[in-house]
DNA sequence: TTGATTTATATCGTTCACGATGCAAATATA
DNA sequence: TATATTTGCATCGTGAACGATATAAATCAA
């Protein structure tokens, strides 16, 4: 057997498995709300920064228009977020969150503790998670350059 | 603003980016033959060891059932497998590969290199690659015995 | 200013993921 | 041996991802 097509020797398959399974950890704390993951994670990037236009969320969150907009969408007849016009540039669509959006920052206040010590063993620990961090974001910083 | 609702802190979305833009580096090599990164795992899976149940398949890809069904009937579909009734036990379907599922296998050979160049970096070569691999083993392992 | 190009977003089609549910074959239990 | 339970796989519905394409507003060029 060729040692570059064993499945375990693919980096790949493990970044693609410890996302889902993590995403996964967060299922039953954001459905209780009504949310997705990636739903959240426009939350997460609208809590930063409110009335930002959709292209600005989909660039901080590594993905297209073309699958923000239907997101964002389900997340508007959810009550969550609102997307206006905007003003200056016609063709922009500001998103800002709602009273409802806001107010969820405080019922999911404890969601990353509790994915965290979902998560938390040998490797994954406050003194080795800035190395983790550090390797996966020249990863996505090598990847992502090759988009321009 | 609260640290742990930063997303530039969240582990879960450097997977989730990670894992999505390494995908994506796949995209070019293995549409040339029709295929997409799931399949190319299933694949992985059959190289190894051919004509397993779909359950074998499925828990070595960390996948459910009603993932995996559907995608190896598209695979069948493309003549890359069959799927034929145990003999043994009658529920389970054994996969196999087609002489073009084997094919592939020369076709395909220089896709792990390819990708394996695309993400080389300061974080990720033969030196680092071991201890990166050893964390996501250990974060898999740790959210996978959360699920039995 | 008119026409061409670019940009911001949306729509469409296909393929995952995955929770929920269904069904038939195998196994356990009464 | 009947009946109940478990197991292996399939089907269905929803929500991403993403390539391809469309549309309208803004900008550039002639």
């Amino acid at each position: 057997m060729e040692e570059q097509f064993k499945l375990d020797n693919q980096l790949c398959f493990r970044l693609y498995t410890a996302s889902r399974l993590l995403t996964q950890a967060y299922h039953p704390l954001l459905s209780e709300q009504g949310l997705t993951y990636p739903q959240y994670l426009v939350l997460l990037v609208l809590w930063e920064k409110d009335a930002q236009p959709v292209n600005d969320i989909a660039k901080r969150l590594f993905l297209e228009t073309n699958t923000v907009t239907p997101l964002l969408q389900r997340m508007e007849k959810e009550g969550i977020i609102v997307r206006a016009k905007g003003s200056e540039d016609g063709r922009q669509r500001i998103v800002s969150l709602t009273r409802k959006g806001k107010a969820l920052k405080k019922e999911l206040a404890n969601v990353p503790f509790a994915v965290g010590s979902a998560v938390a063993c040998k490797s994954v620990k406050p003194e080795t998670a800035p190395e983790l961090f550090r390797m996966l974001d020249d990863i996505i910083a090598k990847l992502d350059a090759k988009q321009e």
